[in-house]
DNA sequence: ATGGTATGTTCGAATTTTCTAATGTTAGAA
DNA sequence: TTCTAACATTAGAAAATTCGAACATACCAT
């Protein structure tokens, strides 16, 4: 029997929330996407290029940044026949400066 | 062909860090996971209540605290036949608040 | 038009994750 | 001891993720 324990009310949290931000974090929940993250930080950065810092296919990041857009996390800019990414919300980057000071062992 | 493509030079992210930083991400991406982090905030919770307020199965809360201990996120206190659990760095509640910021609709 | 470069999409196999059900373990209570 | 509550672990099937390969699209230059 797992009934009648009292449910701890610190805080309510929706599952409607839940979901979206599990959304989110799951798009940022594979070594390559990470990567893509600390790549761009505030800055616009090309497919190419993020493949090559990724060390990976130009296939492989396309459907990467195609999962990283669906998130909503970045944003795209065509230009020519580039196409420019970049982070689209601020608290993103405040979110991977806070990664970064978690996890990074140097000071960057 | 896509060589001699130059990485940008924004910041040099060791992929070391990335590995890291990634399974604490993969830690956080399932909806109760999340919320077990949610329920947590800077309180002391046992596994029974913690089953209950994600409305699952002990034997799966369990398998899920099992991934968030492995990950580092959470650490344990046992007290009689309790175990009572509870995050383990004061920045990663850092982290939840921002995220809670970020993707939940109401002001909690 | 033709060709080449940059990017996106689709498909299927391999891998990883998740859940349920069953079983273990530990500690207090009777 | 025996029973029971709290928690952990195992096993296997089902679902989700990931990657390479092949193909599609868009755009510029010649």
């Amino acid at each position: 029997m797992t009934a009648r324990i009292p449910v701890p009310e610190t805080l309510h949290v929706l599952d409607d929330d839940i979901e979206r931000a599990c959304h989110a974090v799951k798009g940022l929940s594979h070594p390559i996407r990470l990567k893509v993250l600390c790549v761009l930080g505030d800055q616009e950065v090309s497919v190419n290029r993020l493949a090559a810092a990724c060390e990976t296919s130009q296939s492989n990041i396309s459907q990467h940044l195609g999962i990283l857009r669906q998130c909503g996390i970045l944003a795209t800019r065509k230009e020519a026949n580039f196409v420019h990414y970049r982070i689209n919300d601020p608290r993103m980057i405040q979110l991977m400066n806070l990664m970064r000071d978690m996890f990074c062992s140097q000071a960057h």
